[in-house]
DNA sequence: TCATACCGGGG
DNA sequence: GTGTACGGTATGA
């Protein structure tokens, strides 16, 4: 597979020492200009550069009318030139020009000729026949340039701004305020001097004189291109403002393809964009959050303020305010608006010191913008680019991308070996194992012939090895370790997603190999195989195994020394560099279904995992239901089970408990005209418990709780700031809210007993007793579903 | 009940 | 010239 043997260092990080380079903006004339910061002293430089912009074909036939202007590279200084790259790949001809538009449409007058048809664009020819990179990136590719070499992110210049609206409809609402934060630290307010276009105006222009005399490389906020600049386009040009947020171009903010961007502003095309702005990067700190969490998955949400909240850097005076509250609030008090903008300028900043260094780090690699790379999925996003340069490096042609041969993809392996309460339950895991066998095995696509993706997994492993050791060094919990931790958590992604690109299918990826993807949930599937087969020979019970990770449950007389020394002895036992670790200990579990289990650590905390035990919908009796009674059940206090249980019912019976904790929380999506449309056929509580309430409008989007009345009826609970208004009458429909506990959530529970010990610990509160066994008897249970 | 489509956010 | 990472919720057959 491995033909040639390259500096693989080269394929991850380039090979052009230029420091500090902080933007890249390149046209398809062969100019590109760079703006670099001098590492030493901070200063910023802004250079121009010659590139000789270039495509990749499948054939030269389409250029072959040039005659005399195209010649090989090496010949004379024709316009056009080529070379012929080595190896089998498709893309075979490297072809560059002093100038990429007379270059694309010399390649499409050719094309057009030899297929008869007229083709306007490149990318007509198809993926197999062509690949062109964007300007900034053939200028990376070409030159082995990457952004912040030997730059620290602490010396870019970072400035956030965030507009404070009257609402979110940039059609119908205005800007009022925006907050400002300088890449000193220091912050400002600007405020439109009245309501009117003219102060709106204003006020955009001195966002723009702002920002052009702080002269930052980077702009940040949290939903930038959702919200901040789609909003301000959209301002600018109902008001004829001007706008210029790049450091050089013409008025207006370009736009490039993004799929993760707003729908253009053309409605008959459904393509959508995010705005450039050149010489500057926008930075969106909801693409670092969502990067984060897809690892981490830990975050409540991806919204500033809980995000900000989560990982510990809102500060203890910060200011809140609900979003539609907002300008109904700066009406009355307008400081407190002031105040509550800035903080979230304070807390992007901060968010963007802590997560952005995945990005950065990205950005030191791949051949692309900081932007993008922020923005990028793992494997046409960042793995692709590397891989490009590096067979651009080589000499290699590249193939193109190829369908499947229509063999099925087959993947991991999951067992329930047991369901109910286990005590004493341990998990194993191994990290990053897809990763891993690739690596132990050589398993890469078949068409690598340089061997560049398993090349730049063994150097993304180390890169992130060293990251985890730098964030170990670290203070818990301080912004270094967190960056650290960053680093390591977007590399990892990149990592894993090596696997995803090579099962990719329907030709997604260029080098999607789905045989090499199956040999590697093969291998996986026999580790998981053997992990469960050792651990059972070692004593354990078996509970759940999941693709890459163990449940298990261990004898009474075990000490947690016994169990790591199980965990280690089979890790033992396991392929190289595939590092089965000890992730966890627990007092007790309740299985209940695959990927549905609850927890109880050793501290009596209480993890429940899966939909069965958590979800948006359920009412908030029944959640608390779940958890008391489960707490009770795994430290087999089977009498408390039920007492809850009958508490819970004697609650409800007694109306002891607020409308609000038996209603559930539901979307709205049907307008009143489209619900009103439908009514006769079918009525549903949603809208009938919101008309019963005297409420004729709504809008789609809009979340209501609602709960069944006793004449079966719904009501809405209207939240209220004044708790005493929010109590609306306690008229819900007790029968049915027993039978939902006993049926949906006390179910929950019955794979912990025997169906009798069940019956009797669910009892009615009148039936029990009749031939009940006493409750003090009752032991829950363990079933074993299927052995090792 | 099960499969699939869509959303995650911003004022 | 974009992306094929998840996990929950809403919906339609």
């Amino acid at each position: 597979m491995a033909s040639a043997r390259m500096i693989p260092s080269e394929w991850l990080w380039g090979w052009d020492p230029t420091p500090g380079i902080v933007s890249v903006h390149a046209e398809h004339n062969g100019r590109a200009q760079v703006w670099r910061r001098l590492p030493a002293t901070g200063e910023l430089i802004h250079e121009h550069e010659r590139f000789r912009p270039w495509v990749l074909l499948d054939r030269l036939d389409d250029l072959r009318h040039l005659g005399a202007q195209l010649t090989r590279e090496g010949g004379t200084n024709a316009p056009v030139r080529y070379r012929e790259l080595e190896g089998p790949g498709a893309l075979r001809y490297h072809v560059s020009a002093d100038d990429g538009r007379m270059l694309t449409s010399a390649i499409l007058h050719g094309a057009s000729q030899r297929k008869g048809t007229r083709l306007s664009q490149l990318r007509d020819l198809g993926q197999k026949s062509v690949l062109a990179l964007s300007p900034e990136e053939q200028y990376l590719v070409a030159t082995g340039r990457t952004y912040f070499r030997d730059l620290a992110f602490d010396q870019l210049h970072r400035l956030q701004f965030d507009l404070e609206t009257t609402g979110l409809n940039a059609q119908h609402d205005r800007m009022f305020m925006v907050s400002i934060r300088y890449p000193n630290g220091d912050t400002e307010v600007l405020e439109a001097h009245g309501d009117d276009g003219p102060a709106e105006a204003n006020l955009i222009r001195r966002l723009m004189e702002r920002i052009a005399a702080a002269d930052p490389d980077v702009i940040e906020n949290h939903n930038l291109h959702g919200f901040d600049l789609p909003f301000l386009d959209r301002r600018a040009r109902m008001l004829g403002v001007a706008l210029s947020l790049g450091r050089v171009g013409g008025p207006g903010l370009r736009q490039r393809a993004a799929r993760r961007g707003v729908a253009s502003g053309n409605p008959d095309e459904n393509r959508r964009v995010r705005f450039v702005a050149p010489g500057r990067e926008l930075i969106d700190t909801m693409d670092a959050v969502r990067r984060h969490d897809f690892s981490t998955r830990e975050l409540p949400g991806h919204g500033l303020k809980v995000v900000a909240k989560h990982l510990g850097i809102a500060a203890p005076d910060r200011e809140y305010i609900r979003g539609d509250q907002i300008y109904a609030t700066y009406c009355v008090d307008p400081e407190r608006v002031r105040r509550y903008a800035t903080d979230d300028v304070e807390e992007v900043a901060a968010l963007s010191r802590m997560l952005g260094g995945a990005a950065y780090a990205l950005a030191q690699m791949a051949p692309r913008r900081y932007e993008r790379l922020s923005d990028a999925g793992p494997a046409t996003g960042v793995i692709d680019p590397l891989l490009v340069r590096a067979y651009m490096r080589a000499g290699m042609a590249l193939p193109a991308h190829e369908e499947g041969d229509g063999t099925v993809h087959s993947g991991a392996a999951l067992y329930l070996f047991a369901s109910g309460v286990a005590h004493r339950v341990v998990k194993a895991d191994v990290a990053s194992l897809y990763p891993s066998l690739m690596r132990a095995y050589r398993i890469g696509p078949g068409r690598d012939r340089l061997g560049a993706l398993l090349a730049l997994v063994d150097g993304l492993v180390e890169r992130r090895l060293d990251a985890k050791a730098n964030a170990r060094a670290e203070p818990v919990g301080s912004p270094q370790r967190h960056s650290y931790e960053a680093v390591s958590a977007a590399l990892k992604i990149v990592v894993n997603s090596a696997y995803g690109y090579l099962a990719a299918g329907g030709g997604l990826t260029r080098f999607a190999d789905v045989h090499a993807a199956n040999e590697v949930t093969r291998r996986g599937r026999e580790v998981l195989g053997l992990m469960c087969r050792e651990l059972a020979a070692q004593g354990v019970t078996l509970l759940e195994a999941d693709t890459d990770g163990v449940y298990f449950a261990v004898p009474a007389s075990w000490t947690e020394l016994d169990e790591r020394r199980v965990v280690a002895n089979v890790a033992a036992m396991l392929p190289p560099l595939v590092q089965l670790e000890f992730d966890g200990r627990y007092a007790a579990m309740l299985s209940h279904e695959p990927k549905n289990y609850a927890l109880l650590g050793y501290d009596g905390s209480l993890l429940l995992r899966g939909v069965a035990f958590r979800s948006s919908r359920s009412e908030p009796y029944g959640e608390h239901f779940l958890r008391r009674s489960i707490a009770k059940l795994l430290v087999g206090n089977v009498a408390g089970v039920r007492e809850t249980y009958l508490a819970t019912i004697t609650a409800l019976r007694a109306r002891a408990l607020a409308t609000h904790d038996v209603s559930s929380r539901v979307r709205v999506t049907k307008s009143p005209e489209e619900y009103l449309a439908t009514r006769g056929k079918r009525r549903e509580l949603t809208y009938e418990a919101m008309l019963a309430s005297g409420r004729t409008t709504w809008s789609v989007g809009d979340r209501i709780r609602v709960y069944r009345k006793q004449n079966g009826e719904g009501g809405v609970v209207v939240p209220s700031e004044d708790p005493a208004l929010a109590e609306p009458a306690r008229d819900y429909d007790v029968r049915y809210y027993v039978r939902l506990l006993r049926e949906t959530y006390a179910e929950r529970l019955a794979r912990a007993f025997t169906p009798e010990d069940f019956a009797a610990v669910f009892a009615d509160p009148d039936q029990y007793s009749l031939f009940a066994p006493p409750l003090g008897q009752i032991r829950t249970t363990l079933t074993t579903l299927l052995s090792s």
